[in-house]
DNA sequence: AGGATCAAACTGTGATCTCACTTTAGCTAA
DNA sequence: TTAGCTAAAGTGAGATCACAGTTTGATCCT
């Protein structure tokens, strides 16, 4: 039956990108690379999305050399996958025990973050996550999905850039990555939009109160409700392995 | 004064890696990134020295192509970075500060991998990671850096691997991968092989009785030490940053 | 002897082409 | 209608070439 009205524009994730507009200074690569995987962190491709070196190639304007070693970066970061006997690159498919081994990942260095990122606080990072959250909050009234995780990754990525710990911050953006293409899914639960504006809000206190434990419980718990609501989603999860 | 008699055979890390064996299901590019990168962990490559992309090529008896994907992919792991004005690709050379990032995530991950891997251990594989402790001991007793630090990847990753987490078990290495150059410099250290091994032996006590908490202890006590080896020794490790 | 200069030899980057393979669309025939 | 075959289009992998930039080293002049 009509399923082409049930999904009336499923856009690829490439509608939402344009042809690479050249800076000085940066490699076409190090720029593709860097889109993609801010595409895939907010989303924008679906999980089992296909994703071909020349129509890649065509969308960024420029030949499949630096799309290639953008894509192979990614595959290497856990950000798209190898699939078929073509080996085709499509953003992958997680399984059940792979998502719980990025959950426990996340809680232990998100976490760990968080508690670092206490001491390395200013007033005016601060305020910059309180907008984040706020835009949020009103991206969650409205059902804005976009808005909201865009806003979302902000929020998380100022909380533990305070941290001052680069590599810290890299492992954390690769574990994004990789769930990113699932979390667009997470938002549809029930709840979802409540429960994490209840652990965001709470950051939000014990972040305002420099205490770090509290900080870090917040965002465990966070972390382990979105796992919870894509767990029962089951969507762009196989079961089987 | 005659330095080159001072390190008789500096020789780079190339010397020890032969030409490409081609396997057939497998890409040149997948063989070179795994050959360098277990090199690179294994400590075969100094901090600082430059690697060529034809010199590469040469070595590996390919073209440029699969060697640029395999470098930029070691680029993305972390394992390499480009250096100077030109964009050569080097192995890193670590701030203190990244040493403690660094540590830091190996404390959060591989404690946790530890604790993990209790469950999932059986007679045969506790037997292979005491081989590798015994062999890690006559190579300490025989001040034999190479095997020693051979068996010392090993016997870590027989452990961590029991965990049966496969993301978690990548971004370990990823961490080893960047620690992988300064190790060699560690291990000459004084007391370095006693401290080790004493961490070692303690570990396999823990696993040997299923306890979970002390062989994440142990494995934390072994990574905080080679830290204060590396933050000691000096080499390698820039203060500046 | 010391410093400036210029050319040669390197560096990575990106585009293009060929190749082997897979997938798919269409046609033919049972 | 359906099964099977075939040709066309698509896939990534790898080699090669041209280019711009840097580094290096020798030469020349002071």
């Amino acid at each position: 039956m009509n399923e082409e009205s049930a999904t009336p524009a499923l856009q690829d994730g490439w509608s939402r990108l344009g042809p690479l507009a050249l800076r000085e200074g940066q490699t076409s690569q190090a720029q593709i690379y860097a889109t993609l995987r801010d595409a895939l962190i907010s989303g924008y491709f679906r999980p089992g999305e296909e994703i071909s070196l020349r129509r890649a190639a065509a969308v960024m304007g420029t030949s499949v050399t630096p799309v290639r070693e953008a894509l192979r970066q990614l595959e290497s970061d856990g950000g798209l996958e190898v699939f078929g006997g073509n080996r085709v690159l499509r953003v992958p498919v997680l399984s059940a025990s792979e998502l719980l081994d990025i959950r426990d990942i996340r809680i232990n260095l998100e976490g760990f973050a968080a508690n670092q990122a206490i001491s390395g606080m200013r007033p005016s990072r601060l305020r910059l996550i309180g907008n984040a959250c706020q835009l949020m909050q009103r991206a969650a009234d409205a059902g804005d999905a976009d808005m909201y995780l865009e806003n979302n990754w902000r929020f998380h990525s100022l909380i533990y850039e305070a941290a001052q710990r680069p590599v810290l911050m890299g492992v954390i953006r690769d574990m994004w990555l990789r769930v990113g293409p699932l979390i667009r899914t997470a938002v549809t639960a029930p709840l979802h939009f409540d429960r994490s504006m209840a652990s965001h809000d709470a950051a939000l206190r014990a972040l305002r109160q420099g205490d770090g434990p509290a900080l870090q419980a917040a965002i465990i718990r966070d972390i382990g409700d979105a796992a919870d609501d894509l767990m029962t989603s089951e969507q762009g999860i196989t079961r089987t392995a």
